[in-house]
RNA sequence: GGCGGCGUAGCUCAGUUGGUUAGAGCAUCGGAAUCAUAAUCCGAGUGUCCGGGGUUCAAGUCCCUGCGCCGCUACCA
């Protein structure tokens, strides 16, 4: 029996769980570990938050706390995420702890030493007011593309570029506000392309992998390894382990991966037995297997491997990366900052948490973006649950109970409709447990309400109401049957409904002690039924149009961006503009770029070509002839290769755009604004 | 522009290595039934499988091309 080790992606500890994170990572990996525990595998389910990074430490400097606090405080609001829907792991940790900061040191000292280490130095920026580098979000500015005043030293919130910190434009310090000052650092390396070809061999034994995972990662290997820094200068996080570098850290995507190892060793600490990690990551024929959504695809096929190969001790390799798209809303990609979501906590206050499972197992971005409709998460569980198989549960039940006082006995022949139905359930189970095998719970969902329609369809056919009448024996098989069909989907769901469908066996008074291989053994026994309750209520739809509304007025409150204001300027600062109207002639699109329009403009005889990123908004043909706005003395600037001599003014909010024009057409090209 | 993905019924999607008359659920219409949470069951379908070309005995599936959409990326004076 070969081990497994089942991990999903450690959760930034910075902010609350949302569906996209559970229909990715999450909920497929609980779903996978639930099924090889009913098979009695020997698995273990790890995770953890990820608790360092700038991120966290400026929430905390903004707040007045700890980053600790700030970790502290979403660990626990994601473990009540998780609780909330179920998801259930052997070990919850998180990335500070004492453990894990011995493992990430050991990792790194054994890189160095085995060569795959090497050092650097490179310019970035320096507080001298609090002596410090200002790592990716310490330091905000003007961002250099697209001129947005916020814009982080590793991010722009805008135009969502990725900004060297040096490049910022009137950069700040996120701490004192000082301008900062451009100074050498000393950073740590990985050498990544000395892993290159060890791990295209070990790609290549690995054709079995999803095909997005391994299209993915050949783009990567083909445009060629770089060295990655892996130190970063700020004190929230694992010191490097370098005497005299006490300022460093380790940058988190080197450590956050590691956690899955230092989980287990907290595990195995729990366990009561120290080593017991070991007879897990040290065991060649364990499978470790990584959940996780496609951003982290690189990290954890290239990088990660790579970090266990640099190691003296003998880890497992991940066996199988099994990445998922992602999960829209609505039809449009969920989105933190524009609060377009749903959060975990919330959906579980207001409905069952095991609906949220069904509906995003049975909509899980497997093979491609899925999308989380309301009308559709009622539909499902309207129909798909309480209507197909709470109905079939329901009215097994309710007959047993209504003419045979609670308890049928096993028929003595069997109709051809009964072996048909029971034969079609023997290949679903198979059906079911490759699917299930394979992560493919989307599939496996539907076929076990296939199953569920089987019956009802079986249960219809034989009109057990009519039949009770005349031949009461005769009638009894049918239920028999039926019972039997939702004793195979209590085991076939359990993975999905844990609760549910424990509940269901409870009412049928089956043992609460079960594994997959009680599917092989039909019952030959009496039945007596229990206590029985509507598995599934119905969901109204006031509640859906609740949910919705809610979801568009979060939408809104969040559009409306606060109005920052500029600082006040001299009016010799306005007058250096120089503003004018000019007429558009000609206008072409540059090949090359989206946005980009190469504009010719006539500005009272003399001509000039201006780039401008608005070929979104509006056609070329339907520019000529128009007088619009534009500064006439901004130096030019070369773009795709073209000159643009200029800038035409235009007003935006978002995606919306609109040039400046005039009110009076009558007015003279070249007329000066002032 | 580069890389990747997608385009199948009104909607959400299945369609394995090319192989009979292209499927499921929802919604719609008609019927049956009354054990059951008005639940269930049966029947009816509607399709230029985005357009065009090609390979093949055979293409939704493979190749080329055009269009449209999405993501990442470059671009936004």
């Amino acid at each position: 029996m070969s081990k497994y080790i089942v991990t999903s992606a450690l959760p930034y500890a910075n902010g609350k769980l949302h569906i996209g994170h559970l229909a990715g990572a999450y909920l497929p990996a609980d779903i996978f570990v639930r099924f090889l525990k009913l098979k009695n595998e020997d698995v273990i389910y790890i995770c953890g938050t990820d608790e360092h990074g700038a991120p966290i430490s400026i929430k905390a400097e903004a707040e007045g706390v700890s980053p600790k606090d700030i970790a502290n405080r979403y660990h626990e609001k994601i473990k009540e995420g998780f609780d909330a829907v179920g998801i259930e792991f052997d070990n919850f940790s998180g990335t500070d702890r004492q453990i894990h900061y011995k493992l990430s040191q050991d990792f790194f000292k054994d890189l160095d030493k085995n060569g795959f280490i090497s050092i650097k130095t490179s310019k970035q920026l320096y507080c001298e007011h609090d002596k410090k580098f200002l790592a990716d979000r310490y330091v905000e500015g003007i961002c250099p593309f697209c001129g947005y005043e916020g814009a982080r030293g590793d991010q722009c919130d805008n135009c969502g570029k990725l900004i060297d910190a040096t490049a910022l434009i009137e950069p700040k310090c996120m701490i004192c506000g000082n301008t900062p000052v451009v100074k050498e650092t000393t950073h740590w390396f990985l050498d990544l392309p000395k892993f290159g070809d060890k791990l295209k061999n070990w790609i290549g034994t690995k054709s079995f992998w999803k095909d997005n995972v391994h299209k993915f990662i050949m783009s990567w290997l083909e445009s060629g390894l770089i060295e990655r820094a892996i130190t970063r200068d700020l004190k929230w996080g694992i010191p490097l382990p370098i005497e005299g570098n006490d300022d460093k850290v380790l940058y988190v995507w080197f450590e956050a991966p590691i956690g899955y190892i230092s989980s287990t060793i907290e595990w195995a600490k729990n366990q009561g037995d120290d080593d017991l990690w070991k007879k897990y990551w040290m065991d060649e024929n364990t499978k470790l297997i990584h959940f996780i959504g496609k951003d982290n695809i690189p990290f954890h096929t290239i990088i990660w491997p790579a970090l266990l190969m640099g190691q003296d001790k003998n880890f497992v390799l991940p066996y199988d990366v099994p990445a998922n798209e992602y999960l829209n809303l609505e039809g449009k990609q969920l989105s933190t900052s524009r609060n377009w979501a749903i959060w975990v906590d919330e959906i579980a206050k207001d409905f069952d948490g095991e609906y949220v499972r069904y509906y995003l197992a049975a909509n899980a971005p497997e093979t491609k973006d899925s999308d989380f409709v309301w009308k559709d998460f009622q539909n499902s569980i309207n129909n798909d649950l309480a209507n197909v198989l709470g109905n079939l549960a329901n009215r097994v039940f309710t007959f047993i109970a209504k003419f045979y006082d609670g308890k049928i006995s096993k028929y003595s022949e069997v109709s051809d409709s009964a072996l048909e139905l029971l034969n079609s359930a023997k290949k679903i189970i198979r059906e079911v447990e490759t699917c299930y095998q394979n992560y493919k719970v989307r599939k496996a969902t539907k076929l076990i309400i296939d199953l569920a329609r089987l019956g009802n369809k079986y249960f219809d056919e034989r009109k057990p109401w009519k039949m009770v009448k005349e031949n009461k024996e005769g009638a009894s098989e049918t239920l028999y049957v039926c019972y039997q069909i939702l004793e195979i989907i209590s085991i076939l769901f359990t993975p999905v409904f844990p609760k549910k469908m424990s509940k269901l066996r409870a009412s049928m008074n089956l043992k609460s002690d079960f594994n997959w291989d009680d599917l092989c053994t039909e019952i030959t026994d009496d039945v007596t039924i229990g206590e029985f309750k509507p598995l599934f209520t119905k969901i109204e739809d006031k509640e859906i149009d609740t949910q919705i509304e809610k979801l568009f007025a979060n939408l809104k409150s969040k559009k409306k961006e606060k109005i920052v204001h500029k600082e006040d300027i001299e009016f010799d600062d306005f007058e250096k503009m120089e503003l004018r109207i000019v007429k558009i002639i000609e206008v072409e699109k540059i090949k090359k770029s989206k946005k980009l329009l190469k504009i010719l403009v006539d500005l009272d005889g003399e001509k000039r070509t201006v780039l401008s990123g608005i070929a979104k908004n509006y056609k070329p043909k339907d520019l000529i002839g128009k007088k619009v706005v534009m500064l006439i003395n901004l130096k030019p600037k070369k773009m795709m290769g073209e000159l643009s001599q200029g800038m035409i003014l235009a007003a935006t909010n978002g995606d919306k755009l609109s040039l400046l024009t005039l009110d009076r057409e009558d007015l003279d090209i070249g007329s000066p604004i002032s």
